[in-house]
DNA sequence: CGGAATCCATGTCGATACTG
DNA sequence: CAGTATCGACATGGATTCCG
């Protein structure tokens, strides 16, 4: 990666639409189950039960409302097969791919700091409880 | 950045807890605000109503919450000085520094691809309205 | 199989009022 | 100034049922 950052810095930081929109990406994706689709159709392509499958914890619903916002932003193509039994098959976008890549980044970051987090939080608690 | 990135790549992609705690993470920090404060922190330390006025859409009691949490997760510092009127200065953590690079990538991401989110919702709006 | 629709529990968030 | 407390509106998410 390593985008050349000085200017879209300066843009990100101080325009005043940007910080919004910046966030309402970021807020689109932080809905619990985006990333996971995203990590999964980053290798292949995917059919709805098999990603209700791989993902585990998700309701039907979640995962075809998850899909649908992914499908309305562009990021993942929905496609059809009328046969019997029916057959829909998920892609991820080249802007889907694209954002995969921010998102790993994020992921590293996410899994490099697992323990510092956990630390964190286990001695804000101790201080916290110690007090009540 | 550019983290080498095979080995997490897979450690990421495919292990089984791995994946829930990368996305709670992301989770985390995609509650709205969180990206907002770590933005205007990257920068130098704020006091609280100044982060207040300077995000503007939030309330009181968002910017406390987020604020506690991020503190709780060991991002930010909380430094009261109690004068008269009291003082409240919060700080970025090593952890919450190291965080802003990532959020910076993601941002990156979105800003550059604002507009072709927002056409992809165009379109998908007025394939799905013509339709009703 | 893939989804839509309904119902219901919980969580999130803002406005307001009060405290040190 | 920097919170805490309480309330009610609203969104989120799960379970279930029905449909093509």
């Amino acid at each position: 990666m390593n985008v050349t950052d000085t200017a879209l810095d300066a843009a990100v930081a101080h325009r005043p639409g940007a910080c919004l929109k910046v966030s309402q990406a970021i807020g689109r994706i932080g809905d619990k189950w985006t990333v996971m689709v995203i990590v999964l159709l980053r290798r292949r392509g995917h059919r709805f039960n098999e990603l209700k499958r791989e993902i585990g914890g998700i309701s039907q619903r979640m995962l075809t409302l998850t899909l649908r916002n992914m499908e309305r932003d562009g990021l993942v193509t929905r496609t059809v097969t009328p046969s019997i039994p029916p057959r829909v098959d998920y892609e991820l976008t080249d802007i889907g791919q694209s954002l995969a890549e921010p998102v790993k980044v994020l992921g590293e970051w996410a899994f490099k700091n697992l323990e510092r987090i956990a630390a964190a939080q286990a001695a804000y608690d101790a201080r916290t409880d110690e007090k009540a």
